[in-house]
DNA sequence: ACACCATGTGAAGAATTCTTCAGGTTGTGT
DNA sequence: ACACAACCTGAAGAATTCTTCACATGGTGT
């Protein structure tokens, strides 16, 4: 077989590991967007947002293609909406955990300890 | 307000960005595991485990206690296997589109060629 | 053919993240 | 108290990833 899944995974996960490339892809899962409208919205350097597309296109995750003077682009598979609504409720419950780890008062169990 | 929801949201998928990481992960969402347990599944040296654990545990993904002479991990957000499986999908998702693209003969919009 | 706007690209230095090493710490049994 | 087992940690060099610069390219209108 080729790449192990839990690699393939991890790639994938990289590839949304970068604030600007998260944006695009939230623009992109309301509707499609030209390159200069995703500039008026993230505050990046046109030929910075230029390279994050590239790496979303090279995973495949967007496509682009050409409307009147100007590129659009678009997500390629839909469920990529489903992964960055779940990675909002994991945040919410990462901070609910992150409250709880406070209320360890007497519980002196040392590698769980905060520093 | 603290940091931007997009880019708390780039750094959990950061935190996913790694190969072991991922393999930790889905042990853990079978079950617990004690550190010696995950040694034994995942190909990696004890410290760069530890390693790894600690970043897990700093974003408080997982917890970890201790149970007779071991420490035992478990994972501390549920949701955490929903945005594995998410992934899964997503995956076959971009593996079908990979496909499709191949099937461009005439469409000559540039952007959009593979190199 | 030319000029112009919208995008894309290779390269290079800066910044981050990985991996491993050497040595610590904690808890348990004796 | 001592020794051992199971883990953890800081530090440092290697490897990746980011960001920006300087310059291409590709359409469009004239």
């Amino acid at each position: 077989m080729g790449v192990p899944l839990y690699q393939a995974k991890a790639e994938l996960f990289k590839t949304l590991g970068h604030p600007a490339r998260i944006r695009i892809l939230e623009l992109l899962s309301e509707r499609d967007h030209a390159v200069h409208e995703l500039l008026e919205q993230i505050e990046i350097e046109p030929s910075n947002l230029s390279q994050q597309l590239a790496v979303l296109r090279r995973t495949s995750m967007v496509v682009s293609r050409r409307r009147n003077g100007e590129v659009v682009y678009s997500i390629s598979v839909p469920e990529v909406r489903d992964l960055l609504l779940a990675a909002r409720t994991i945040l919410s419950g990462l901070i609910a955990v992150q409250g709880e780890l406070g209320d360890e008062l007497t519980d002196a169990a040392s590698p769980a300890r905060t520093r």
